[in-house]
DNA sequence: ATCACCTGTCAAAGATTCCTGACACATGTC
DNA sequence: GACATGTGTCAGGAATCTTTGACAGGTGAT
């Protein structure tokens, strides 16, 4: 039951996780998701944010396999969006990031329009 | 000679180096350096990336305790600022985050300028 | 129907970060 | 003195990220 996979992130992953954490924000809200599990926009009220505003951050957060977001319908029908944190572990060390460094693709974000431009 | 200190930086720590190294510029500049110190124009040299941005990035992850500089006087009596990376250690985990988060208190970075503003 | 919830998306404005081309200063060499 | 190489800083524009206020659609209850 010992399970230690091998701190060896490629560069884009790490890049993405650590743009991901850089932000106050995101840091609350993966912080106020570890105490429990919350809807959108249950999360909204409890930390002070507007809704939209929450939605985006949760999605770079989900991007970057921090956070899982899962559509349940509760017993009244509504239908709710929960997330939780996932169970990451990343190490950062000189190694590590050096090792990381060596595997960036540049362009590891990018949304869509990118995409279209890109096949220009 | 075992040391290993309890991985709990505070929110203000954590989130500099978290947005520090999330740059792909700065995170091969780390790698840059971990094979080797060298200074400012030479590295400059060394990764293709103009001198006064690299000086900005370099003073980011400085400030963050990422890095650390040295002015050394070569012996022609060049003076040459020279970095290495320092040996930092974090470990990001929920837990870890949850524990940061707590410990934000805004106006973490702030060049300046904002002192001013902030006595108005 | 109307209200109270929930979800999601957009466009436009604001605030930051990133980057570049000068500029200033110092020392050793031709 | 004119070069070459080092250091550092500044202003201004380009590129990104952050934030807000609509808007659209869905279900259950009054």
């Amino acid at each position: 039951m010992a399970e230690v996979p091998p701190p060896a992130p490629t560069g884009d992953e790490l890049l993405k996780v650590l743009s991901a954490l850089g932000n106050p924000h995101r840091l609350r809200i993966v912080a106020a998701l570890v105490e429990n599990r919350n809807y959108v926009s249950a999360l909204a009220r409890e930390i002070g944010m507007g809704r939209p505003l929450l939605h985006m951050h949760l999605q770079r957060l989900e991007a970057a396999g921090l956070v899982v977001g899962t559509l349940e319908l509760s017993e009244d029908g509504k239908a709710m969006k929960y997330y939780e944190v996932a169970p990451f572990f990343y190490e950062l060390t000189p190694p590590v990031i050096a090792r990381a460094a060596a595997t960036i693709t540049e362009n590891a974000d990018r949304t869509d329009r990118t995409a279209k431009e890109e096949a220009k």
